[in-house]
DNA sequence: ATCCAACTAATTTTT
DNA sequence: TTAGTTGGAT
């Protein structure tokens, strides 16, 4: 911890170079940065802020830094702080989904939303189609989460239902639209948005009205933009309209370590950049400061077999360093057995921290093995993934409770909260009152209280439904006095302590489920300290969403581990030792991502690997694999042959043919003397 | 409403 | 292989 910040801060002191500083200085219109990895380009995003509060006269409230996820939020927020302080002051630095909910929380009446809306997760929506499509009679899940997948990815292309029933081409697609419009129509009537709303809504917005759009141009001044090359259409039309024609902008991407496009990022967004701005400046970040000699010319080799539109060549001062290990092995418990001793061995000898290795795949799969080892050695481990805090279910229960009280149009919510606990309200009530209140045009909580409901329903039925109305009509009250109170009475009310011990496998994952619930509500609580305010209980709730809860406890004394993550995960970190493992074809490349597209795609998630390491890079890949319960043969990545001759230690035997074999065996000779030439 | 057996599918994941 | 889902039976 303590050797970071001292390396952090010599970076801070040794002056910018050239382009960087060209980058940071450049305010004269849009401009793109393009950054290779490892080139400082969080450096430049920070320095830039600096320089336009100090020497440009920009007021800090005026300028705004997007990123994609909240943990780089919050690191440039913190590294800013440190370089500017009190002068950082209004500065807005968040994620573009945050932004989008600032623009609709301001804009409500515009967007035909009431306060108090809900924002609806992944799994939210998902319960919502689930809902629609039984009504239509149609679907397995795996129709409707294609039919989920296709919405989202016509929202983030800006096209409404009306304008997909016209392009719907196959079956799917029709099926599709038709769900989308219901879809769309649900959302409105529970006040509810959903993630790819925070993005679409506000451009919507801001294309058709002018004064609005005005509005925000004059609201913020100058943007930022981080990993440009994740951008979706939706997000480039939000920086294209809030910069409007000043177009005073710095994006910062780059094109190789594009991975998300399966997510919606297009990173064409780069190219269309030049010939929306043709103004447009840019700048090549291409020294980098990470990696030795040898593995980014490894690097730049395998990258250098994808198109490219924009030319960098990356390069470092930090010597040839060690060669670049391909490593094969018999299968795949040799191969984590090989990985596991290296490192082992490794930290032995030149006494390197756990933390200095990482341990990269492709797919999560791969971990199990791997932690399997790592425990039996007592090793201490850190791994990436898991299911996001707000997936959790007891989190679901208690955010379904609060979206709620909070938006009492919200049907999903309200499904989900009335009968956990059970409270003995069946189908057929349901059934019965979501008709009734279909007929009135209400929600399914406020028909709980009406007087017309009592021809329909009756004994035991009408009763169970009056009380939870009058109950959570109370609770309603409750919240807007004193939030954090109205929320622990709210809990002890349904027993929920007792509910988690009944309905978890064991007293450990109820005490943890517990945990988790009391972890929201003192995230809670700090908030509402912090807004000074109860009112502000809405909209504390609505950005919890957007928030990422996770309780990564990293408290000094198991700091040391060795990281386990995806490729994917990987992205944006660097450390001294790097293993890629299952480096074979199916595995990486993925198996179903072998068209031409996909495969560039691969290629640079190999890249994105391959650059996050500063000293050794080791690659590995088995011979023989089980695979789904059989024992099948391998075959080395495509990637491995995409790779230089020189500076590679290859292995000595490899799954090649004679020939090859015999080649590769040359080459490793001529590496190796290569290297002590 | 709940449980168990049979069946099936098998990346990457943030907001 | 295994985890997660579904549908049938109780």
């Amino acid at each position: 911890m303590l050797l970071q910040y001292v390396a952090f801060l010599l970076v801070q002191m040794t002056r910018p170079n050239p382009p960087q500083r060209e980058a940071i200085r450049y305010i004269d219109g849009p401009l793109l940065v393009l950054a290779g990895a490892g080139s400082g380009k969080t450096r430049v995003i920070i320095e830039k802020i600096a320089y336009l509060i100090q020497q440009c006269d920009y007021s800090a409230k005026r300028i705004t830094a997007v990123t994609f996820t909240n943990k780089a939020a919050q690191e440039m927020t913190q590294r800013v702080r440190a370089n500017l302080g009190e002068r950082a002051k209004g500065l807005r630095i968040s994620t573009f989904h945050a932004l989008g909910l600032n623009i609709i929380r301001a804009e409500l009446e515009a967007l035909n939303l009431k306060r108090g809306f809900s924002i609806f997760d992944a799994q939210d929506s998902m319960a919502l189609l689930q809902d629609l499509a039984l009504q239509e009679r149609l679907g397995d899940s795996e129709v409707i989460s294609t039919c989920q997948h296709l919405i989202s990815q016509w929202k983030n292309d800006l096209l409404g239902p009306e304008q997909v029933s016209q392009l719907a081409e196959n079956g799917v697609e029709r099926q599709a639209a038709a769900l989308y419009a219901k879809y769309e129509r649900s959302l409105q009537a529970y006040n509810a948005v959903d993630f790819d709303d925070l993005i679409s809504k506000p451009v919507r917005l801001l294309q058709t009205d002018a004064t609005v759009r005005e509005r925000w141009q004059n609201n913020i001044h100058y943007m930022l933009v981080d990993e440009y090359q994740d951008t979706n259409t939706s997000q480039y039309q939000l920086l294209q309209l809030i910069t409007g024609s000043r177009a005073m902008f710095t994006v910062v991407g780059d094109d190789d370590q594009s991975i998300y496009s399966w997510r919606g990022a297009r990173p064409e967004n780069l190219d269309i950049l030049q010939s929306d701005y043709p103004q447009l400046k840019a700048i090549k970040l291409e020294q980098n400061y990470r990696s030795t000699q040898t593995i980014l010319g490894a690097a730049n080799h395998l990258i250098a077999n994808n198109p490219h539109s924009f030319e960098k060549r990356l390069w470092s001062e930090l010597g040839l360093g060690e060669s670049v290990h391909v490593e094969r092995r018999a299968d795949e418990n040799d191969e984590i057995e090989y990985v596991v001793n290296e490192i082992l061995d490794h930290r032995l000898r030149h006494k390197s921290e756990l933390q200095d290795f990482a341990v990269l795949y492709r797919s999560n799969f791969q971990a199990r093995l791997l932690e399997m080892r790592l425990q039996a050695e007592q090793l201490p481990y850190r791994i990436s993934g898991g299911t996001s805090f707000f997936a959790r279910n007891e989190i679901k229960d208690l955010m379904a409770y609060l979206r709620l009280l909070i938006n009492p149009v919200d049907d999903g919510a309200m499904l989900r909260v009335i009968n956990t606990p059970r409270r003995g309200i069946g189908a057929q009530t349901l059934e019965t009152l979501a008709t009734y209140a279909q007929s009135r045009d209400t929600g399914l909580l406020a028909a709980c209280s009406e007087m017309g409901l009592t021809s329909l329903l009756e004994g035991k039925a009408l009763h169970k439904v009056q009380q939870f109305g009058r109950w959570m009509e109370d609770r309603q009250r409750a919240l807007q006095h004193e939030p954090v109170a109205a929320i622990k009475q709210l809990l002890s009310d349904i027993d929920y302590e007792d509910w988690l011990l009944q309905n978890s496998s064991s007293t450990a994952t109820a005490e943890r489920r517990w945990a988790n619930v009391q972890f929201l509500i003192s995230a809670i609580e700090k908030d509402v300290k912090a807004a000074g305010d109860a009112a502000e209980i809405e909209k504390i709730i609505a950005k919890l969403v957007l928030r990422d809860l996770l309780d990564r406890q990293e408290n000094e004394e198991d700091f040391d581990r060795i990281q386990l993550l995806t490729l994917h995960a990987a992205k944006g970190l660097e450390f001294k030792h790097v293993y890629i493992i299952g480096f074979e074809e199916e595995l990486l490349p993925h198996r179903n991502s072998v068209e031409p597209a996909a495969i560039e795609e691969e290629r640079r998630l190999a890249y994105v690997g391959m650059t996050r390491a500063q000293q050794t890079l080791t690659l590995s890949y088995a011979a023989r694999r089980k695979k789904y319960g059989e024992v099948v043969a391998c075959e080395p990545s495509r990637f491995l042959e995409e790779l230089p001759q020189q500076f590679i230690v290859w292995p000595a035997k490899t799954a090649l043919s004679p020939e090859q074999n015999k080649a590769r065996g040359e080459q490793t000779m001529g590496s190796l003397k290569a290297l002590f030439d």
